[in-house]
DNA sequence: TTGCTCCTCACGTCACGTGAGGTGGC
DNA sequence: TTGCTCCTCACGTCACGTGAGGTGGC
């Protein structure tokens, strides 16, 4: 006879869980005694404790352990039983598998956006954009791939509409409120022949013209699509170590783009010297 | 503006789980109406929704897919975030691969065992045995491997002790008693050599005369020792299907004992017609 | 008046960990 | 008297599902 103490150190189960294990009828005590309610357990029972584990290891909740070790399973059952934990596995490991390539990817376009970024930032006037947009306003950043999938989609439409061929490159812009209430984001095509100004104003586009800035800067990437998200990131690190900080209006120029969604954009941004904001 | 269950048929995110993550902070409604308490959301906010699913999609618990939103985390945090999902990804593949190699492992086994079962089950009498042991008893089946092992042991220290030669053949018994209380279970070696009996008993065996049995059945198995525990199973079902029933005393004979662990063993019990007990 | 949508509790899930407060024998 | 071991609640974890009971506008 041992006592619950003596059963957790041989077992290496907490006696928390010793307890819970009583509670579920899974490993009872051989005796209780009445008086006190203190648990007594065979020396066999350190083979039920371990009988548990090994159930345990193959993934099987409690409830179940309980039918495997209480013989409760017939053959056919016990097939089943295994089988579906098969199924399950096997899903289970697919699904990790797939998570852990997204990871991995995600975790080296963060390393080559660095890199990048530290080689290619460059700082210089942004020139003046003549714009026709679609534009909306979102709450957070979170929102913007959404949302600039559906304003790109808009353009694609009211460009159909308007029936003009492409204007000029394909540019997007970014503005967080300095309250950071909203950002506003647009999906807008540059115009450099200004004689389709009045079709895209009839298709139902918003004519911009966005200023010149004197002192910016400006990060080409080469790369999936999905990873430009995360490139602006790695500006404002790299802009931090020069003494500067990002400010305004963000613009994204789209260069060029492969079949394959690789693309070739631009990123740009106003700079100013850290703390000279507000 | 949405309401909650506009926002829940647009992103397939049941109503309550949007109120749960409102409750989180994670997904929070633009407008609260004061009067009713009915939240309104931004279209936009769909895209706040999806950024959700596809960060939770990379297993990030709630809390982390916040902080990953929110923008909280700094260049390094996010590397570190997505490096330690990583090793815990890596971690949980290796775990449920190892796992689905078992549980495949026990499925081949118990397939292989109903066939052999089949395929040898042969009705015989059964010799009587006279046994050098050590027993114990156990509550049930699932005490049986353990135990086993740890009288297995002890037989060899005594057998050491008392200097002999292996006598015969091992063997091991097993007797469930009839009210279903305990399970007496010994592991002896055969004495075959009378001459020896004086020296067994010196070394603390027990000596026992098992009487021969007129009806019993035995099966032949051939693989590794692990499996022999799940072969008892498929006796009953083969009995079964002879209209007979197993009783008395389990009798498991090592006839051969491979390098590689692989053993050959004779499974023995008497046997019964079905519904003549008690 | 009957549906429909929305609301706020609040319990249940799973396998325990972690106190909180109390007891019996050295 | 001080430790040590044991005991029984009972809350917290994580991401919701599932009622229970009630409300406002068509």
């Amino acid at each position: 006879m041992m006592s619950i103490g003596d059963l957790s150190s041989q077992t290496g189960v907490s006696v928390r869980r010793l307890r819970h294990y009583d509670g579920l009828g899974l490993v009872r005590p051989e005796r209780i005694d009445p008086g006190t309610g203190y648990r007594w357990y065979a020396d066999s029972q350190v083979g039920r404790v371990e009988a548990v584990l090994a159930a345990r290891e193959l993934g099987f909740t409690l409830a179940q352990c309980r039918l495997l070790l209480d013989e409760q399973v017939l053959v056919e059952e016990l097939r089943e039983l295994l089988g579906r934990r098969q199924a399950v596995l096997e899903q289970q490991i697919r699904q990790d598998t797939a998570r852990l390539a997204e990871v991995g990817r995600r975790l080296r376009s963060l390393e080559r956006g660095l890199t990048m970024t530290n080689q290619t930032l460059e700082l210089k006037a942004l020139p003046a954009l003549r714009l026709a947009q679609v534009s909306a306003e979102v709450n957070d950043t979170s929102e913007l791939p959404a949302m600039t999938r559906r304003l790109a989609d808009e353009l694609a439409r009211r460009l159909a509409t308007a029936g003009t061929p492409q204007p000029g490159p394909g540019i997007r812009t970014f503005y967080g409120r300095p309250d950071g209430s909203k950002i506003d984001v647009a999906v807008a095509v540059g115009v450099t022949d200004e004689s389709l100004l009045p079709g895209l104003a009839g298709g139902g586009l918003e004519l911009v013209d966005l200023p010149a800035e004197p002192s910016g800067a400006a990060v080409t990437h080469r790369g999936p699509a999905r990873d430009v998200a995360d490139a602006w990131h790695t500006i404002d690190v790299a802009l931090e170590q020069r003494g500067l900080e990002s400010h305004g209006v963000y613009r994204l120029v789209y260069l060029d783009e492969a079949d394959s969604g690789d693309v070739v954009v631009e990123l740009q941004c106003p700079v100013r010297p850290l703390g000279t904001g507000c």
